[in-house]
DNA sequence: TAATAATTGAGATTGAGTCTCAATAACAAT
DNA sequence: ATTGTTATTGAGACTCAATCTCAATTATTA
């Protein structure tokens, strides 16, 4: 479970290094995404948000995600015709995808050399890394097993 | 460098498949796709097309990004203020992207190191890895000195 | 050559996301 | 606490990439 209150604290924290400042609509935009992990889109996040009786305008929330984003506390997962698709990552363990193009599993792996051989080709473009995604596609053990 | 021709041939054939005619229009942003390698929005792709002196409608090269797409010519590196961004995927090698937050920029990389990592990581679930996708995001170095 | 079906283009339309700016809220200093 | 300073908010106008409309046109089939 994601602690709120170290969220609330951290998020702070970011905005002050910046010379910003936690309102509460800020702090509602925040509680909502930690409160409910997943994959959402900011007009159906701001539609949930007036659901609950609370006021935060359009505006406001699409100035939160921003800054979420760059604090790291979000990501884009991906644009649709629907929008801009974000997933928290605040407090969740970073994982890659492998995808079954057979039968559509997802095995989720971790691989620190991996990580680390990501850094080092970011420096070398004196690129700073913040976040990535990596999609490997292919054949399962157990389709590849099917297929003999 | 790629064969125009074979190009050519192969969009046909999909259209084919599908139902669909290959017309001046097709063929003109085909062309001009294959020819110029690189990454390219939509709008600009069009505004090239009309510098040549070709007439081809903003809304026909709309819809012929998206066959091309389907297809697998071309896949989508990203989205950014100024639309959507394609690169030409027909023929070319293998690499992964770096996309700046900032600026939008996209960075091109290849790191056969990381290519044989992934064979080896891919081993070790019993998966067999046919392509994948890699996205980096981040701050680029041009970026990165202007925070400062 | 005629019939059939796909395609085109100009401009209207959509909709996600941004911008404006006066009103308001948060913070720092006294 | 009060005041001054500065960041933030919200309603709605605005932007602009992308899609849709539909009559005119073009490619294919019979």
């Amino acid at each position: 479970m994601i602690d709120l209150n170290k969220g609330k604290k951290d998020f702070t924290n970011f905005l002050k290094e910046h010379g910003q400042r936690l309102t509460n609509e800020r702090s509602v935009v925040l509680n909502r995404i930690l409160s409910c992990a997943g994959h959402f889109d900011p007009d159906s996040l701001y539609l949930q948000i007036r659901q609950t009786g609370l006021k935060v305008s359009r505006a406001s929330v699409y100035r939160t995600l921003t800054l979420l984003h760059k604090s790291g506390f979000i990501s884009i997962v991906g644009k649709t015709d629907k929008g801009t698709i974000y997933e928290c990552t605040y407090g969740i363990k970073h994982h890659d995808h492998m995808h079954c193009i057979e039968c559509g599993k997802v095995i989720e792996f971790y691989s620190d050399e991996l990580e680390k051989l990501q850094e080092k080709i970011c420096k070398k473009q004196g690129f700073e890394g913040q976040s990535h995604t990596l999609e490997i596609r292919g054949y399962c053990a157990q389709c590849r097993k099917n297929m003999k």
